[in-house]
DNA sequence: TCTGGGGTCCTAGGACCC
DNA sequence: TCTGGGGTCCTAGGACCC
């Protein structure tokens, strides 16, 4: 049996526990740059605040009501994330849990779930709550995808569920389909949902009924062969062992207000790969390949704000390297190349790709020293910058002004991972 | 006026090779 | 001049996830 733990409205919970007064009470906590609505408590919905709208949408309902309203704070996100992903690894045992989010967690429940999964459940559940505070829903079925619907009847019915639902009989799982649109399942998104309303499958129960073949042909390939297998009980998604690295590391951002000189523009990109340079330092892998874009301000006409036009270019790099010097050599000259004079800008973003183990630490012997010095400068400026604060220390090419630096209007402490802003008991 | 920021996998098609 | 039937590798784009 597998299951998946889902944290209940997660960066709002995180937001709660420093601030209890807000239990019962509504919440939504921001995108960055403040900019959607990207999660809400229930109390938030009822009010009928939609999810992963804009903000700007929402404003008036959130003003009216008085819904506390939290910027983004992923530093205090994480950390919460890491405890409750501790508690179910003392649970389950480490190798049977595969974190797939910041706030979801697959397990293996294996012979643990033999005889009494609903009692097992419940016990991950409140143990999760009892030692870090954070609320979950827990779904238990014998592959992912049906583990995925359960947690789902869980989380909609909480009053009856106690957010604990089981799919462990044949009549239950059936039963689960035949409620559920077809729009629920795990790996039917927007397209698939319309296209399959198109053609009359409405539940989950419709598309269980459909063959293999007929979704090899008309839901992706592969891909949709396995959502059908696994609805049959079979499991075609496994667990993936351990967080392996990533094949790819991008940091992008809306900027605070549009950006119209190439100086902003190549300061965020500056910025940008800074960051970047850091995540593929923690990974120790290093890049061959660097890709640029910026995303003029004009709307897109497709009407599709999400994956409007972007310009961008890319650089291969002769020797793959983690080091930010070597990264934002390249990166400021594709801004260069990119930029248009008179365009303004809305968005700018850096992509490293390629990724490779990072070896130069055994080739150092046989580097010039200049290359040694790098990687100790990088070492020193990455420990200085965790263990303080943010940017402390920086290449010159990321600015002081910041002209095009986020907005972030209701930033909350970063309690549990900066001395300066650990919570106070007085 | 104001709409995030990451990731993954898969497929089709082109370039190139023998 | 005629010209088959495989392979592989890469990229762009589409779909999905949270």
């Amino acid at each position: 049996m597998k299951a998946i733990v889902d944290c209940n409205s997660f960066y709002c919970s995180c937001e709660r526990l420093f601030e209890p007064q807000l239990d019962q009470k509504p919440v939504v906590v921001l995108s960055n740059n403040d900019g959607c609505i990207i999660s809400r408590t229930d109390e938030a919905k009822a009010l009928g605040v939609g999810m992963a709208g804009p903000y700007f949408k929402a404003k008036n309902v959130i003003e009216q009501n008085s819904v506390s309203v939290f910027s983004s704070n992923y530093n205090l996100y994480g950390d919460l994330s890491r405890r409750v992903m501790q508690t179910l690894k003392e649970m389950v045992g480490e190798n049977n849990v595969e974190v797939y989010s910041v706030d979801e967690a697959f397990l293996s429940l294996g012979e643990f779930a033999n005889s009494n999964s609903d009692q097992l459940a419940m016990d991950i559940r409140k143990t999760v709550e009892r030692w870090t505070g954070i609320k979950v829903s827990v779904g238990v079925a014998p592959t992912k995808t049906l583990a995925k619907l359960a947690n789902y009847l869980a989380k909609k019915d909480k009053a009856i569920t106690d957010c604990v639902t089981v799919l462990d009989t044949q009549q239950k799982i059936i039963h689960a389909l035949k409620i559920t649109d077809v729009k629920e399942l795990w790996g039917v998104g927007r397209q698939y949902a319309d296209k399959l309303k198109g053609l009359g499958i409405c539940t989950a129960w419709d598309l269980y009924n459909l063959s293999e073949e007929w979704a090899h042909r008309c839901l992706g390939g592969v891909v949709g062969v396995r959502l059908i297998k696994e609805l049959h009980g079979e499991e075609s998604i496994i667990m993936e062992k351990e967080l392996v690295n990533k094949k790819m590391i991008a940091t992008t951002r809306m900027f605070g207000a549009p950006v119209a000189s190439l100086n902003d523009i190549k300061e965020a990109v500056a910025t940008y790969t800074s960051r970047a340079a850091e995540k593929l330092r923690r990974q120790q892998s290093a890049a061959s390949v660097i890709n640029v874009f910026v995303v003029p301000k004009e709307p897109s006409q497709t009407g599709r704000f999400r994956h409007g036009p972007s310009i961008g270019s890319h650089s291969i790099l002769s020797t793959p390297s983690a080091l930010t010097q070597d990264l934002i050599k390249p990166a400021l000259q594709i801004a260069e190349r990119i930029y248009e004079q008179g365009r303004s800008y809305k968005k700018a973003g850096v992509i490293l790709s390629g990724l490779v183990p990072d070896n130069s630490i055994q080739a150092n012997l046989f580097e010039p020293p200049s290359k040694n010095m790098g990687r100790y400068l990088m070492e020193m400026m990455d420990n200085i910058n965790f263990s303080m604060r943010n940017d402390v220390v920086k290449f010159a090419s990321s600015g002081t002004k910041r002209n095009w630096k986020m907005r972030q209007e209701f930033h909350s402490p970063r309690y549990t991972t900066r001395w300066e802003e650990l919570y106070e008991v007085h």
